[in-house]
DNA sequence: ATGGACTATGCAACTTTGTTGTTG
DNA sequence: ACAACAACTTTGTTGCATAGTCCA
């Protein structure tokens, strides 16, 4: 998930989506390995998994977790009564991994002592049991984000629908003109609340009126929109009937259906006397901070009421005269209210939050834009709610900026500076958390006790609060975060591209683990590392080359170190190319080998990347075109290589054909049956000789297409094509500099742009091709 | 009953310039 | 003889987040 936001991480989350969480193909060994592991120590769990999965849903995984999950044998008949015998075969599972390894040392007569030992390690191991594997972490994480995706996009879509036209016009006759001039009140220029007033006025009214359109109200038939838990999960959607536009406005018009779609409405009705109303949503994507294995067995059934009290769409309406939104939800709580500290709206209460847990509150307005208002109606938003959302990492919280940059398809306005004045007075009202769990990660607050190793406090920094610890045992000072100061180790801050400054001081000794040292004094001594800020080092600035020669400044292992742009010598430039060393050698010019990173294995070393050559900017553009030589020689080399051998296989179809003619004019025209004879011999034994196909690489491919990725394949299918008229997708790759060739069939006309110089390429080739025809002892004129 | 401190646990991050043998 | 390449290697420590437990 680490290299954030591009496009292959949609498709990672498509993957997921397809796959499951416990698909075994195509993962790295490692991961396998690991995983393997973790079963041996832990076998209750795929056992459960599968019980869960057959007595809800058939879904993917649970054909999967069959794949590389221990055999079952351990656990008979647990496919029912998952519930009853829960604690048991935990237990169970327990005592066959910690009795059968002290069994193995022969000794029987400690058994009992065994046992006694087992038990307290049930203790201790039940409670570790419960947490999901590292790879079911990542698959939650990725379904999250794909189930939050969705749930925006389709939001979005709803947001449409209320705007839909037909509709609007119909719904705008609903409204009464004294209504109608409620909600657009004159502007009391003495008292602007007094607008307010009857703006809230008209609100009221008009959710009495809803409250009247709505005839049916259906209870919901699921879970709807409230959160799952992980294991009601399944991988199957519910795809049985698809809710339209059109039956989104039939119903809404006819004032039937459930609560979300009686507040859907309500925004519409709204927006249709041309009142400036959002659709909110509350979406609820399984909760990926979970990492429990399953739910623990009580608890499971809560009261209609409890589970569906509060709403996961709600509405918003923009009061001009005192710049803030105000929140109206018209169905479920039937309240208005302006939301200052703290939201009627935000669920509370345990049970409540089993389903419905405020995390990503999104607004949807009536010019499609879309903004996350969660900030407004979460009371604690910085302590609690940010750590159980995806945005509290930075790959997380960047992924989604950008499902909200693509779902935002309007201008910033006004209203959106206000609200985020809104939104920040909010920050700073929320104040200091009064426990220790909230401090920690906070993003405004830090303990002294929380600085990682290479953090210090400003010097002379104050706190800015206390917290009471342990019932007043202990007083902790509080600090803001923004006195905190990160700092490095010199080396650290080299491969950033900076260096000390001359008469610095260390800010903070720290002992170094010999991680570092391994290789280095052994004899495990720790070592001091000294760390510095960054107002103690400067930008590096590497010598330049010498003028007339270029020579470059080079380490002791004769390399140049560019971490950064900035690292390369001021008169110099990094050429990026693999075949950068050669070209530079070829043309003979001083150049140095450019490390840009290390790599790390797993091994003990850890391998400097040579990303190119640095050389001094004179000498650039004979390196680069040295470069662009060797490439093309390359090329050239690999295109004759392709020539020869369809070439090649032309000459074992030409002989197959002489030889039938031959056979044919000594023996009689045999062909129908000569023809369906050569027929087989191609498709069986004569794989290479597939005539207009290059080489046997076809049939292979052909036996086991799943093999190939699917670019491969294609590029692979392009060949197969390619055979002998190969040269025009070489003149398109080529651009001018185009052959072509790779032909027995002299190539067409049809580019004409570049016709001159393609003929004489043409005929050169025909030559060749006779040539090697007469080479090979063929003739045309045969 | 609830909330918070504390603890065990497993995962992630950090690490920052090889060696030996085989083939062409 | 030399260059190029492949195989081998499978670490160790710290810090952090979470679940579960216990206690006020």
């Amino acid at each position: 998930m680490d290299n954030n936001l591009s496009p292959e991480h949609f498709h990672l989350i498509r993957k997921v989506l397809r796959e499951g969480p416990q698909n075994a193909e195509d993962r790295p060994l490692k991961r396998k390995r690991r995983r393997v592991r973790d079963y041996g120590s832990n076998e209750s769990k795929p056992a459960v998994t599968i019980s869960i999965d057959s007595s809800s849903d058939p879904e993917p995984q649970a054909e999967v977790v069959d794949l590389d999950s221990p055999p079952e044998s351990n656990y008979p008949e647990k496919d029912d009564d998952l519930e009853d015998d829960y604690g048991e075969e935990d237990y169970r599972s327990d005592e066959f991994e910690d009795v059968t390894e002290p069994a193995t040392s022969d000794d029987i007569g400690d058994v009992s002592v065994t046992i006694e030992s087992t038990s307290k390690k049930i203790k201790n191991n039940n409670r570790v049991k419960n947490l999901c594997s590292n790879e079911e972490r990542r698959w939650r994480r990725y379904y999250h984000m794909a189930y939050l995706a969705c749930l925006m996009v389709h939001g979005a879509d709803v947001n449409e629908w209320v705007n839909n036209a037909k509709l609007l016009r119909r719904l705008s006759k609903l409204i009464p003109e004294s209504l109608f001039s409620l909600l657009h009140p004159e502007k009391d220029e003495e008292m602007p609340l007094r607008s307010t007033r009857k703006l809230l006025d008209g609100l009221r009214k008009c959710m009495e009126l809803w409250q009247k359109h709505w005839k049916v109200k259906r209870r919901y038939t699921g879970l709807e929109y409230y959160m799952r838990d992980w294991q009601e999960i399944s991988g199957k959607p519910n795809l049985k009937r698809k809710f339209t536009e059109k039956d989104f406005v039939r119903q809404v018009l006819k004032g039937h259906g459930n609560c979300d779609l009686a507040t859907q409405g309500f925004v519409a009705l709204l927006r249709s006397c041309n009142v400036n109303a959002r659709l909110i949503m509350s979406c609820q994507p399984p909760d990926f901070t979970n990492l429990k294995k399953r739910e623990p067995t009580s608890t499971r059934d809560y009261s209609y009421e409890s589970v569906f009290k509060y709403p996961i769409f709600w509405c918003e309406v923009w009061d001009k005269f005192s710049k803030k939104w105000i929140t109206v939800d018209p169905t479920n709580l039937q309240t208005i209210e302006q939301v200052r500290n703290g939201s009627k709206l935000e669920p509370r209460g345990v049970s409540c939050c089993k389903r419905n847990l405020l995390r990503y509150v999104i607004g949807f307005d009536r010019k499609n834009g879309c903004k996350d208002v969660t900030r407004r109606y979460a009371s604690w938003y910085n302590s609690k709610c940010r750590r159980r959302r995806i945005t509290n990492n930075e790959s997380g919280s960047e992924w989604f900026d950008k499902v909200i940059r693509a779902l935002h398809r309007r201008k910033r306005t006004k209203i959106d500076d206000y609200e985020e004045e809104y939104f920040n007075q909010r920050d700073v009202d929320e104040g200091m958390p009064d426990n220790l769990q909230d401090l920690k990660n906070h993003p405004k607050y830090i303990l002294e006790k929380d600085l990682r190793n290479n953090q210090i406090l400003k010097p002379n920094c104050k706190e800015c609060g206390y917290l009471n610890v342990g019932n007043g045992k202990q007083i902790l000072k509080v600090y803001d975060r923004r006195d905190l100061i990160d700092l490095k180790s010199a080396k650290q801050w080299y491969m950033e591209g900076r260096v000390l400054k001359i008469g610095s001081r260390t800010r903070k000794k720290v002992m170094k683990s010999n991680r570092g040292a391994r290789y280095k004094n052994t004899d495990g001594a720790p070592e001091e590392e000294r760390l510095y800020s960054v107002e103690d080092t400067q930008v590096y600035n590497p010598p330049p080359a010498s003028v007339p020669d270029g020579k470059i400044e080079v380490n002791a292992y004769g390399n140049i170190e560019v971490f950064t742009p900035t690292m390369i010598p001021a008169n110099c430039c990094l050429i990026e190319s693999p075949n950068a060393i050669k070209a530079a050698k070829f043309v003979a010019v001083e150049y140095a080998r450019a490390v840009t990173g290390f790599k790390f294995e797993r091994g003990n070393a850890s391998k400097p990347i040579i990303g190119g050559v640095v050389v001094a900017k004179w000498f650039k553009d004979s390196v680069v075109s040295a470069i662009e030589g060797i490439e093309y020689v390359s090329e050239t080399e690999e295109r004759e290589k392709h020539e020869l051998s369809a070439l090649n296989d032309w000459n074992v179809l030409l002989m197959k054909i002489r030889i039938k003619r031959n056979l044919n004019l000594t023996y009689g025209n045999v062909q129908e049956q000569v023809e369906v004879e050569s027929d087989e011999d191609q498709s069986s034994d004569e794989a290479p000789g597939g005539g207009f196909f290059p080489s046997a690489n076809a049939h292979n491919e052909e036996a086991k297409p799943t093999a190939i990725d699917s670019d491969e394949a294609e590029y692979m299918d392009r060949d197969r094509m390619g055979g002998f008229k190969d040269g025009k997708k070489q003149t398109q790759e080529l651009g001018n500099k185009s052959f072509e060739s790779g032909g027995f069939i002299a190539p067409e006309k049809e580019k004409s742009a570049t016709a001159t110089e393609e003929s004489t390429v043409e005929q050169d080739d025909n030559e060749n091709y006779e040539q090697f025809m007469e080479e090979l002892g063929f003739s045309d004129k045969e």
